[in-house]
DNA sequence: TGTACATCAGTGAACGCGCGTTCACTGATGTAC
DNA sequence: TGTACATCAGTGAACGCGCGTTCACTGATGTAC
């Protein structure tokens, strides 16, 4: 915000705590995230923070929502301009993925229980909500008669996917060189194939 | 073994550390397991564990080290007596979604980054072996000529399905009033089911 | 069977650390008149 | 434009806590003779 390093006030606390946080957590993980640390990172008193984030855990439950807000939108991006609906969502596929390999401890904090949903009902919202909007573009593949199982497969074979590939699980006779993005292109053209199959 | 409660020696210490270390996990997640709170709830002293475990993280690379030989082992197990390779499929998927759902906290952290596989190569080289011993067994069920693609595809979905399951992630509709395993086992069928289209 | 002794596997006190959280405070900002 | 004042958003000292780790120790066990 422009404002000048001595300001006493910071001008958008708020948002910088949820930013630098989402630094510390891609740099340590969720347990070296703390407030303190955030706070220094800011170069702000300790305490700062409490004034926007009561517990460590609320800072935690933000940058997860911000999380979501971010997959859920490129996800939806992803698919717009694909020529095919099997085309559409490979790319959402894509992008899903895409989205864990660029963020894999926001992507892991946001499918994990390191926030608990019922303290934060505004997490458990926006994750719900930001799902639900994938469910339909998905099962859009398999055209009127969707099935929720096939629906639920593809989610999971794309969920799984990136799980994965951020925990570099899949062994070399599989991976066969390739990298991670293209790994994931190849396996979820595969599958876009078989679903296809007339 | 059969030890009185009074005696100096514990008698298997590292084994009971690490049961009751999976106790911990299981109740309280990474964060909470920590060496005092195991050596607690054995009635042993703060510092006993240090003579079996160096570090924290030691005692949970013991424990994901313990989950993978179970998670493998079970699914092993699982597709013994199935009538054909698409049912052993089906039955070796359920057996890795229900040993997720058995044990969600051991789960998450076999496929997790709270342990550094660098320092402790043990588990790198269990989890490893462990994961690489299911590859055949899912690309059986494809025949002789089964891709790369298809086998990482299958594995994706399955191992997707787990996580989303454990994170009470797929919403209503999609789940159709159905348990977590009965859901598992219609969508594991509705894929083997259009994996085996001739 | 008895004794000496090395080794193993615990104990418990002590240390320093970073953390979350609280509190009285103070500087900066915005608003009413 | 100026002044008074409420409110907001920081500061920094202090607290208590649980933790990992170290250390000198001691009780129990196993082995050699």
């Amino acid at each position: 915000m422009a404002t000048s390093d001595k300001t006493y006030h910071h001008g958008d606390l708020r948002r910088a705590l949820i930013a630098t946080g989402m630094k510390v957590l891609a740099e340590s993980g969720p347990a070296g995230l703390s407030l303190r640390e955030v706070a220094r990172r800011l170069g702000v008193s300790h305490s700062a923070p409490s004034r926007h984030f009561a517990t460590r855990e609320a800072l935690l439950a933000a940058i997860a929502v911000a999380g979501y807000e971010n997959l859920s939108a490129r996800t939806a991006q992803a698919g717009k301009q694909a020529a095919s609906a099997d085309e559409a969502m490979v790319q959402r596929g894509l992008a899903y993925v895409g989205f864990a390999l660029k963020h894999p401890a926001l992507f892991r904090l946001m499918f994990s229980d390191h926030v608990d949903r019922k303290a934060h009902p505004d997490l458990a919202a926006t994750a719900q909500g930001s799902l639900a909007a994938l469910m339909p573009q998905v099962s859009a593949a398999y055209g009127e008669q969707a099935l929720p199982e096939a629906t639920l497969a593809a989610w999971s074979m794309v969920h799984g996917l990136a799980q994965l590939l951020i925990d570099s699980q899949p062994p070399p006779e599989l991976r066969g060189g390739r990298g991670n993005l293209e790994l994931a292109e190849a396996t979820l053209r595969a599958m876009a194939h078989i679903i296809s199959r007339p």
